[in-house]
DNA sequence: TCGTTCTGTGAACAACTGTTCACAAATAAA
DNA sequence: TTTATTTGTGAACAGTTGTTCACAGAACGA
């Protein structure tokens, strides 16, 4: 195949377009499943193509991991902060990722099924916008711990955690189920969240 | 090297070393960088002897998986049913998880970080045993809410999820901080799940 | 003890895939 | 138009690893 003009493409773009490609690929195969190939043939490039934008197959990945969670981050940060009412910031954080999940399925994929894989799961949450992120929960948390919303004798580390975890445990369900919108889960995830399961006494 | 005498290790037993040294090195190594050469080390045979007890690396994967997880669920069931307080039901079976879970925390490592990869998971899922865990938490839940512990209008199969959710979450932490004991953590997970992060009204 | 059967061995095979690189095409400069 | 530079190409390379199999040793029955 003869490389056709695409002097319009400048070279972030077409580093995009290989992000793009990874992102499905990866989410259709697994990181080790999926080849290089596969990703270059998605992106209509040929496999060395690859190698002009990103060191090797880690770098891919990883690059664009971050991507994605700085993407995320940045837009709850923006929202969020919008709010006064811890409560509703909790609300609007959901309203938020379930959004950004929703549009991202793929990514969300690969977050989940992926993320927490051995050797992947201390780069990612060693990574700058991996521990920014999981430093956004705790500042949430504990927030909420002063406005009385938050029980103070948790601790916000793993409070955050739990909150995400419930988060991804709706979301994965819902893929499962094949159902539609993701954006009417918010409540139900605060509900096990704030509330839990038990009844009110 | 050759064959030294074995006859006191009859069939099973030779399975259930390579078993463990399985589970030892997939845990170690991932799925995918574990190597049948590395396993069969471990459990100090050849190579190919791996292939006279399985059929290859997933058969021997996913036996691993379905036997640690029918080994939980009698655990679990056999501890459980002696109680009648639903409440009391779910403290014994976090207990007991805990204790399984303290016990092997090989095999927790790769049921946490790789049992929810793309291509494991829905084997996982349904294989028998895996189906079977997943209903017996919903029984679980089923009769939480019958006997007026659990709220009625939530899913049983969705609140059973978010139970696992937040058991597998608190491990994870304990172990990534080194900490010893997991026993006493049932309380804990209690708390998040039927009490919630809220304050009490 | 001898022959038959079962089991373990590990070198060899085959397939896969990350990565490179000599070459070609496209673009920019002259 | 001609030359230089940048970028894309995909066949070839090299390393890895799942799997097989011809051979050898152990176990066992007679």
């Amino acid at each position: 195949m003869v490389a056709f003009n695409r002097k319009e493409r400048d070279k972030k773009l077409r580093r995009s377009d290989i992000l793009r490609a990874a992102e499905h690929v990866f989410a259709l195969r697994g990181y080790h499943k999926a080849t290089i190939r596969d990703i270059a043939r998605e992106a209509q490039y040929a496999t060395g193509t690859v190698y002009l934008h990103f060191k090797d197959k880690d770098d891919l990945y990883f690059a664009l991991f971050e991507n994605k969670i700085k993407m995320l981050l940045s837009l709850l940060k923006e929202r969020v902060e919008r709010e006064e009412d811890s409560r509703i910031k909790l609300r609007v954080f959901l309203r938020e990722a379930l959004d950004f999940f929703e549009k991202n399925k793929d990514f969300f994929r690969i977050f989940v099924y992926e993320g927490s894989q051995i050797y992947t799961e201390d780069r990612i949450a060693g990574s700058v916008p991996g521990r920014q992120f999981k430093e956004y929960l705790i500042k949430l948390v504990r927030e909420g711990q002063e406005r009385r919303i938050i029980r103070s004798d948790l601790i916000p580390g793993q409070t955050g955690d739990i909150f995400f975890a419930i988060l991804k445990t709706v979301v994965i369900e819902c893929f499962k189920l094949g159902k539609g919108s993701l954006t009417d889960l918010s409540d139900t995830i605060l509900g096990y969240f704030v509330d839990g399961v038990g009844r009110r006494r």
